[in-house]
DNA sequence: TGTACATCAGTGAACGCGCGTTCACTGATGTAC
DNA sequence: TGTACATCAGTGAACGCGCGTTCACTGATGTAC
């Protein structure tokens, strides 16, 4: 083997985001990685600096994948609702790490760009619901909250069997806020 | 100090209670909680055999609690799902546990009473919804949904500033799903 | 009322473990001339 | 084309730590007679 890895970076955060997916953020340890990507314990530290560094890194991969789906999904509460929950079960490691801030670096500045960026895409995707009179700042925390609650409890494995197409089912139930409006469009 | 705690078993779970409230069940640890009980670090074994069994009793006392207080309020969606949110408002840290199945022995057989009893009470509070049609398995899911995530972002600090008045909020975000039913009610 | 004995609750020493981080180092790579 | 040198990436030993669990034990409590 090498001396120099290669793309060790990439490798130790492809092997995180693989541990995380499967047995949970807790599990996660440098040396661990290290010894997954066969090279030295002390190895990591030289790519992030510390544990807190590498979580922030892929927090702020999430924050920007998460800004990039939304951005690139139809402009209205169903498609983005449906591209939301969609990124939380294609990318769950990611998920897991961005909505626990005590575990990475909150101030980066490149992370609270991406989640600047995305709170903002976030905003306007409930935006394109009708009117019912109500705040619109509330009708978008009530969108945001069915998409985030259905990506955590799929993920959490509290959801009855959902059947052979996720999506759909995805979709059903989003639907059902403000089921008329949908029905209508 | 006598040698006989007294009651150690309750004060060891109202310490896991404040540790993990405050910093997250990844801090918990049965050392610990016995330091902070006063009490030799090998005392919580004896109560709960191991770590996975103290947090299997916090589970049980979640599902049981937030199944009384649903139980307990009045059988609408609104008024259910506001209990929901204020349960685990109120009890940060059972909430987090009991969605964390990987923490806890998860075949304990008061354990899934608990469980069967509460989700029982979560559907029948979605099913006050007027039908619209769709599936009310798919509605119920909505409104846990919403609730759930509501929580969850509340919890994690994702969310913005409320206001002076919490419960008016919740009330008012929930009021989201079906406007026109609660408007009319 | 007194005594023997079983049971229960908590002790403290020891085990083996994996962790994050620091450090002086060495091998590999790339650049200047 | 060759050489000197700086920089970079990874090594491996060491640090100090806290953890869960096991174990033989002892002090306290309660019960039977």
């Amino acid at each position: 083997m090498a001396y120099h890895h290669g793309d060790l970076r990439q490798a130790l955060l492809d092997e995180a985001i693989e541990v995380i997916a499967s047995s949970g953020v807790a599990a996660l340890s440098l040396r661990d990685l290290a010894r997954r990507a066969g090279v030295s314990h002390a190895a990591p530290t030289h790519h992030f600096g510390d544990k807190a560094g590498l979580l922030t890194v892929l927090a702020t991969e999430g924050y920007t994948q998460l800004g990039d789906a939304l951005l690139s999904a139809p402009p209205t509460f169903l498609d983005q609702g449906v591209a939301y929950v969609r990124f939380a079960l294609d990318h769950p490691a990611h998920f897991e790490v961005m909505f626990r801030p005590g575990l990475y670096h909150q101030h980066d500045p490149s992370l609270t760009a991406a989640q600047s960026r995305t709170s903002k895409a976030l905003y306007s995707g409930a935006a394109t619901l009708p009117p019912t009179g109500a705040d619109p700042r509330i009708t978008g925390l009530a969108g945001w909250s069915m998409a985030h609650g259905l990506a955590t409890l799929w993920l959490s494995g509290a959801l009855p069997d959902l059947g052979s197409d996720p999506d759909a089912a995805i979709r059903a139930i989003l639907r059902e806020l403000r089921p008329d409006f949908h029905r209508r469009a």
